[in-house]
DNA sequence: GAGTCTATGTATAACGC
DNA sequence: TGCGTTATACATAGACT
């Protein structure tokens, strides 16, 4: 069945590494990569012999699993892990679900940017001589001992450099979006 | 820049999956495959909101793991299901393993990872420059204004920064699978 | 080993049923 | 919710550095 009007597809198109507001489309995407994430492990195990466990937990709590040659097999010779020191709250998404267009977003992306670092930035300040201390002696920040620093300040020291991460990449993308390619979104998402 | 002898390369070649017999090449599709699976699963956290845990042993023995929020976080959640009542035996891996021991290899991550990051501060050099001018007169390198890198700088930037949150993130992980004190290694290797 | 480059195999976003 | 289709974005084998 061909239909008469124009590309029957529009084909795989970008999307951005950042949670998905659509209900809809978040689910598909989690079975869709939840599937193609076993497959991998799955070739990395059987092309390398090497053994490969995978758990994962979707949002409504249910639980996924894929081990060579088992799961628990696997997470045996991972078990002397018993001590938990961190209570570490589950990445709950960031406020970022603004259903943003791209030419907006384009707009605002200095300013925005500038805010979240200055926020970043106060709630940084507590660890950050932490992080001054283990960089002492050295020439530029990433030169940092990672490993001086404790266990706490590592989630913190690794949130902090994807926020960051984040920024740079958004402002990458509207920095290309120098050209006018992108079919202007005709509504705005819901869920 | 072209070579004017033909194809550059043979591009990407179909493969059986199947072990790969050239340990060689087998050692570099385990990294690659190893780097893109760790991937799939934080695009697929990060998209879908999922608690994603991977634990990978190679062949060599060595271990590596990846965990949204943290592979034992994850782990935590999943034991309970699959049987944690009883305490696991003082065995370890007897019956699937590579013939090597699994606790040693956790050790040697983290210095692995030491190594990893002494590799990245090289190839950060080049870029420094750049990015010490864009955050002068600031106090801490998350001050550093993004807006001051240009568009060639950028993409560098992230590429740099999203690789050194990997090596926090493994080393974190690393971090809290070796903190629990040692115990005794007596586990017997099969196979 | 790890990173780079190119050509190409694969995974998958948007739709349809 | 799941499977099939299509056009594309992305991952990666092979060859080098």
């Amino acid at each position: 069945m061909v239909r008469p009007h124009g590309r029957q597809s529009m084909g795989r198109q970008r999307i951005q590494i950042r949670r998905i507001e659509t209900k809809d489309r978040r689910q598909v995407t989690f079975s869709k990569r939840r599937a193609g994430l076993f497959k991998k492990a799955s070739e990395l195990s059987m092309l390398t012999g090497a053994s490969v466990a995978v758990v994962v937990f979707s949002e409504a709590g249910h639980a996924f699993g894929f081990g060579d040659p088992s799961v628990d097999a696997v997470l045996r010779c991972y078990a002397p892990v018993s001590g938990d020191a961190a209570p570490v709250p589950p990445v709950s998404g960031a406020g970022f679900g603004e259903g943003d267009d791209e030419l907006e977003a384009l707009r605002r992306a200095a300013e925005e940017t500038k805010a979240q670092v200055a926020a970043e930035q106060s709630r940084m300040c507590e660890i950050a001589e932490k992080i001054v201390v283990a960089k002492a002696g050295r020439q530029f920040w990433w030169e940092a001992d990672v490993e001086a620093l404790g266990e706490a300040e590592l989630p913190e020291f690794a949130r902090a450099l994807e926020k960051l991460r984040a920024n740079v990449h958004r402002h990458a993308n509207a920095l290309l979006s120098a050209q006018p390619p992108p079919p202007p979104p005709p509504q705005q998402q819901q869920q």
